[in-house]
DNA sequence: TTAATCAGCGCGTAC
DNA sequence: GTACGTGCTGATTAA
């Protein structure tokens, strides 16, 4: 088993980014400094608690009392592992004031479990009481599966941590450090190190476990406190409020429904690219003159550059080793014939590899359907995540990789998939912020947005813009979203930076509106030393004044590209809760099961059909009117492909 | 000494 | 611009 912190652990390494201006107190995460902290932090060693167990059911009756009288509880599950969709509830932990808390555990046996939650059910069912957690989108999957579905509110600490520093971690030891100066009990110190055969939740002593149970649901409550009395001055209440907060239950359902596989599909398809794999594979030995391993980058560098010499100064990685990226391949491809083998090869082995013979894997055993988890604290934007398996990078844009969406179907012969998605949604989220006349006039003509860019800065009628010109244009609005270099706009469409840096000043000539709404995006970010979405979502750049132009230029592109990418995920996020809403209240049979950032697919009951379909446009179309149109492609298909 | 594990990196998929 | 997963590789840790 994984250890039960990974739960909580969402971030990289590398994305650890310490730049805390007010205080500096959260500069104490590099590990040296960690250490040099821990002898200040409190711990439940030196701190007064009255963490009590409550195993028989009139101990938990009383504790229900407590419960129900209470205006918000704080609640917290312990679990035999990290997938809530798969493992079993090892006990609760509840809090209802600061420094107490009880535990209740439960027995292996599922129907005693049961009837243990059948006496706290009434608490979890009370609409009248908030209640409290730490990434409750766990611990509500995992309730789901004993038959309880607690009722809002919710106060998601994390979740409330998310929308006040996006940048930083969330995880419940590091918010007990920097808010509650506290270091709770560690994990490992119950079921021991991450690597090794490391033990179960269910194996713990149960002095043990309460201790660090309570705790959990203690701190947890101390955090909303602290947390809940931040949020206003942030500007952050209604983000959390009306988005964050409703949209986390969203996000549990979606998990627990899952989508299904077509498994058979897959596994003849992998037997396809398995032979092709092998042909390719003697063609490059043959090609090469010797054996090697085509899947080492090293390997690979060496044979190219070296031994078949195909290009005399090649790039080089950061590392030093020869860059066989995609676009380097790319441009070598008409030097030897083994460059497009390697390319082909490199297109299915990881088709193969990433997709087809690892989404059978994922199936749940429980449920026969695919279940990714969503993160919804981990990006610096407010875009969701999604892992295990990640769901929203499936293959769309070549042959072979739509294959892989032909493999997503229907729960059953009843059921057809639906998919909805936003037309061009970032641009027109620009062309409604910058309210650039021209930008906003194609598309309230219903242009062809990258046609009529290519109009405007090639200078030809629309009906006379050639292929070409609108790829360079696409590639051109792209950039835009992402807040333009010429040095990245001359990568993509492969032209030099002068020759780029013409096309971007043209097109700001031609869309003067958007310069001027970017120069202003960079301006409040030096001022304010954040930017915001139309729903007041902040992203913080204290970078945007620093001295080295790399960092500042990262900083300035970030303060162009935040309120854009940001603002499209407070609309579908908003048409998120308001669709599962009405499709919950008229007790429809058709789920959400998918969102893939301007996308949400949904299993639809076919006898549905009639009613879904134009409920979801119309939310989605709705969610969050811009002073342009918006517009949503929906289908319907026997599988994913079918429908998009 | 050897085997297992970890972490960083190159690469490639999505929007 | 925002993510996540896989496989390779060299370094570290455990047996």
């Amino acid at each position: 088993l994984k250890a039960l912190f990974n739960e909580l652990e969402f971030r990289t390494l590398a994305k650890r980014v310490f730049n805390e201006p007010e205080d500096g107190q959260l500069t104490l995460f590099e590990e040296p400094a960690e250490e040099v902290e821990k002898a200040e932090l409190r711990t439940i060693r030196n701190t007064q608690h009255e963490y009590l167990v409550a195993d028989t059911s009139d101990k938990i009756k009383e504790v229900v009392e407590q419960l129900l009288q209470a205006q918000e509880f704080c609640f917290d599950t312990e679990t035999t592992g990290t997938d809530a969709n798969n493992c079993e509830l090892v006990g609760l932990s509840f809090a209802v004031k600061p420094h107490h808390a009880w535990y209740i555990p439960c027995p292996p046996d599922y129907n005693q479990t049961l009837e243990i939650l059948q006496i706290l059910k009434p608490a979890f069912d009370n609409p009248g009481i908030l209640k409290v957690g730490q990434n409750m989108k766990f611990d509500l999957t995992v309730l789901h599966y004993y038959d309880i579905h607690p009722a809002g509110p919710f106060f998601d600490t994390m979740l409330a941590h998310y929308v006040l520093e996006p940048e930083q971690r969330h995880n419940m030891d590091y918010l007990a450090r920097v808010y509650l100066n506290y270091e709770p009990v560690s994990i490992e110190s119950l079921i021991g190190q991450k690597g090794g055969r490391q033990g179960n939740m269910r194996d713990v002593e149960l002095s043990l476990i309460k201790e660090y149970a309570a705790e959990d649901a203690d701190i947890t409550l101390q955090l909303k406190h602290k947390l809940s009395s931040l949020l206003p001055e942030a500007g952050a209440e209604k983000l959390f409020n009306e988005i964050e907060m409703p949209l986390m239950p969203v996000l549990t359902s979606m998990e627990i429904q899952g989508v299904k596989i077509d498994v058979e599909n897959l596994q003849q398809f992998s037997r396809d690219l398995e032979k092709d794999l092998f042909s390719i594979e003697n063609e490059i030995y043959q090609l090469a003159g010797e054996r090697f391993n085509i899947a080492s980058p090293r390997q690979l560098g060496i044979i190219l550059f070296e031994k078949l010499k195909i290009d005399d100064k090649p790039k080089l990685t950061a590392t030093k080793q020869y860059a066989t990226g995609e676009d380097v391949l790319e441009k070598l491809s008409g030097r030897h014939p083994i460059v497009e083998k390697i390319l082909d090869y490199r297109e299915l082995m990881k088709l193969k590899s990433t997709y087809v013979d690892t989404l059978p894997q994922m199936i749940n055993p429980r449920t026969g359907r695919i279940h990714t988890s969503y993160n919804q604290a981990v990006t610096s934007t407010g875009r969701l995540s999604s892992t295990n398996p990640n769901l929203q990078n499936i293959p769309v844009r070549t042959e072979r990789g739509r294959e892989i969406r032909k493999a997503f179907i229907p729960r059953n012969p009843d059921y057809i998939l639906l998919a909805a998605d936003y037309s061009q949604i970032e641009l027109r989220i620009i062309a409604h912020l910058s309210g650039d006349q021209a930008m906003q006039d194609a598309f309230r003509f219903g242009f062809d947005i990258h046609a009529a860019t290519a109009a405007k800065i090639f200078k030809v009628p629309i009906e006379e813009v050639t292929r070409e010109q609108r790829r360079a244009a696409k590639s051109v609005n792209f950039g835009i979203v992402y807040g333009i270099s010429a040095f990245g706009l001359s990568q993509n469409i492969g032209i030099s930076k002068k020759e780029a840096q013409l096309i971007i000043d043209e097109y700001f000539r031609q869309y003067p509106g958007i310069k001027t709404y970017m120069e202003k995006s960079i301006a409040t970010a030096r001022e304010r030393g954040y930017v915001e979405t139309i729903m007041g979502r902040r992203r913080y750049l204290p970078d945007i004044n620093s001295v080295n132009a790399n960092m500042r230029g990262f900083a300035e592109r970030n303060a162009i590209n935040a309120p854009i990418q940001g603002s499209a995920a407070d609309m579908i996020k908003i048409a998120m809760i308001n669709i599962h809403r009405e499709l919950r209240n008229r007790n429809l049979n058709s789920w959400m099961v998918l969102q893939v950032h301007d996308e949400l697919v949904f299993d639809v009951k076919r006898t549905e059909m009639d009613v879904v379909k134009p409920l979801v446009k119309e939310m989605m179309t709705n969610a969050l009117p811009l002073s342009i149109p918006v517009e949503v492609d929906i289908n319907t298909g026997e599988n994913w492909l079918e429908a998009h």
